[in-house]
DNA sequence: GCCATCTGTGGCACTCGGTGTCATATTTGG
DNA sequence: CCAAATATGACACCGAGTGCCACAGATGGC
């Protein structure tokens, strides 16, 4: 189970997370100091490493762990399921999370240091889709195509998405692009 | 024409950038300062941020303007040729061009500060190359999918052609690729 | 209630990448 | 030969991140 240790750590993270993004949000992220977002929350710069690796870190709340989830939902799926399908379907999931915190990807996008730290954990992520699909039996080459393009399609959905000025609903871009996509995966 | 300014500027940079690598191929990336760079080059540090931005910058000399050159070799190709056929046909020469120095990609993949550095670089081009495929008239959402894919495609060939040991040439194995993803942009 | 222990914390000093400033060579052009 | 542009070095400075240590508070056994 989880301990009184884990919470409390979790409820200062989320302190800690909070406060950066009012921050951020006010003043930009490179006008913050770490030091700054400690004290706002009560406590030291020293102690903001203890919680967060780096200043980055504290905006990648929820998606820090994508890699992994992302891997265990593949290895979840029907073994049978056809690879291209398995991934459209639990990327298809993940759009939706990733959308609920518009407004952390909106600051993402309009700072380079946080979009750098992004593409890092894509990159993670992908490494670890890779590993999943290949587990289900995928050639490693076609897995490597097939964990980029899922990643590309992801992206440029978000952006046509942003083009179109939001008018389209995204899963139906979702599931556009990845039907795009499939006649190169199917054998 | 080019003056001499420019001409003992870019001498100053290879110079930088050689000792540089002795350096990193010597004790590391990590373990080298900037400040050991400049000095083994016979400068300070303060002159080392004159003709590189960052102490990553060193190692991408060629690669630099990649996405700028990229995108004008899209622009100078017949304008009725298929928008993947002229993607295959680019990419393949800077294939050749990378493998070229396989010494350098080598620390940077063994590097993560260096390995987000080009990460970065990637997702620059990416942003060109989506514009130049635009100009020829593919559509938003078709174009970002393809420069992805297209990036996605050397990506898995570089991963690929380390698995099986370099046994397989490079150039066949981008063809393979770039033949597998060709069923998803045909119209 | 007491003591040993473990964990979280603050403070401090330090390293290193990167920038602004200024004073001083060095070069360039007339 | 002189004046303006440019390159450089030295110095101070900032901020992210780390190692270290001393101290507080909670925990648990006796």
């Amino acid at each position: 189970m989880e301990g009184l240790r884990d919470r409390t750590r979790r409820a200062v993270r989320a302190e800690l997370a909070g406060r950066a993004l009012e921050l951020f949000a006010e003043r930009g992220f490179d006008e913050t100091t770490v030091d700054d977002i400690a004290r706002a929350a009560g406590m030291s710069k020293r102690s903001f490493f203890r919680y967060f690796p780096t200043k980055e870190d504290v905006v990648f709340g929820e998606i820090e762990t994508m890699g992994e989830q992302v891997a265990q939902e593949i290895a979840a799926r029907p073994p049978q399921e056809e690879p291209w399908q398995c991934l459209h379907a639990v990327l298809r999931g993940w759009e939706s999370r990733i959308n609920a915190q518009a407004d952390a990807m909106r600051l993402v996008e309009s700072t380079p240091a946080l979009r750098t730290r992004l593409l890092q954990k894509r990159d993670e992520a992908r490494t670890r889709i890779i590993q999943a699909l290949a587990d289900r039996g995928m050639p490693p080459l076609e897995a490597d195509l097939a964990a980029a393009a899922a990643g590309a399609a992801l992206d440029a959905v978000a952006r046509e998405w942003l083009r179109t000025g939001g008018s389209i609903d995204r899963l139906t871009l979702v599931d556009r692009a990845f039907t795009m996509l499939r006649p190169a995966f199917l054998g």
